[in-house]
DNA sequence: TCCGCGGCATGACACCTGTCATGGCCGAGT
DNA sequence: ACTCGGCCATGACAGGTGTCATGCCGCGGA
């Protein structure tokens, strides 16, 4: 029996999931989360094999439940799952110690044989998302680009900005237009969007 | 039995819903599609008693697919599923022929008991959602402040936004600004953010 | 018929943005 | 000790942006 835990905000894809993993006979889900901080009391609880983590999620995500988790239970096998194969989402998920990394566009069959391969020991990745993560590499952005950029997602002015981090206007201006020039985009509402599809947020 | 169409783009979803569904003794799922455009067909080929259909897929979307079917075959009951529970889509779900609404937050007793009550001719919506529906109403938006806007969504300048509709940069502009002004934002990243939130685009 | 509203356009103006040059501060690697 | 890169800041400037006044056209309702 390879003991599962499963963590997904949405109820009910979480719901589904487990009751497709449950028609497995060597297959079992002993915890469902629905949120990253309760990841880790539940998985030393239960003492899961397998923990089945989706990245986006309210409060901690699921790459920072996986650090956490694959810190303090080093035997229980992560898999991260995600709704988009953002290449850079793929890189943080290996940094974070999982061993498994499934997309949702996947057929069914995958994730049962992802759960049982990582069980036995192996690494399962998306071979064309591993090449597009090469290809794409990592974030060109610093600390505080990255920071900026982020304050700038919801699209408040440079002020705002300013404000929210404690910096000067034109400190944060610089910040902008370096990232800006990074991304290879126009405006600061393209260097979000291209910075968020390539997971460099 | 009732007779069940699924439609999800996300296969890992669409099946483990599928699998759910598929434990309660009276419920039977018929057919499974992953786009908007196969919808019609297959329902065409099963004639289920209940469409399950998710808002987001590519090419023609839940909500196209949910009035196309609608017309076609009004004994189907149409259920439509979400993962964003914006109150525009709810509205346009409803103006599309839907019988059903249900976020994916929700517990998953919820979407086969919703499926059940469709089936027996009720109508399914979530108080809270529909309330919150009738409280942001419908769209101010002009259609040409929507196609600006939209325009607007990945981030392009006036310029390239003048080009794509063919409109001088002033009247893109003008839109613009009225679209600003109507949602109460303060940019065109933030108008373009609310509009979206309130499904008014 | 006239009026009002929406789409389209122009022009002007204040303000915001993106870019650049310049400089100071600090920690890391040579 | 020195250099280099990242971070922070200031100031200046061109060009983009948001707003407003004004006008024309077409359409549907009073």
């Amino acid at each position: 029996m390879i003991r599962v835990l499963l963590a997904d905000d949405q109820a009910l894809v979480r719901g589904a999931l487990a009751a497709m993993l449950g028609l497995e006979p060597d297959i079992e889900v002993v915890a469902q989360v629905s949120s990253g901080e309760e990841v880790l009391p539940a998985a030393q609880r239960t003492s899961p094999d397998v923990a089945l983590l989706d990245v986006q999620m309210p409060g901690k995500d699921g790459l920072a439940a996986a650090a956490e988790l694959h810190r303090a239970l080093p035997a229980c096998r992560v898999v991260v799952c995600t709704t988009f194969g953002r290449p850079g989402y793929l890189a943080r998920a290996m940094a974070a110690g999982a061993v498994g990394f499934v997309v949702k566009d996947a057929p069914p069959e995958q994730l049962v044989d992802a759960v049982r391969r990582v069980h036995a020991g192996l690494r399962v990745v998306d071979p064309a998302l591993a090449a597009e993560s090469l290809a794409t590499g990592a974030s060109p952005l610093t600390d505080r680009e990255r920071d900026v950029l982020w304050a700038a997602h919801d699209g408040g002015t440079v002020a705002d900005i300013a404000r929210a981090l404690n910096l000067s206007e034109g400190t944060v201006r610089n910040h902008l237009s370096s990232a800006i020039g990074k991304t290879g985009a126009r405006t600061r509402a393209e260097a979000v969007r291209l910075a968020e599809d390539r997971g460099w947020l």
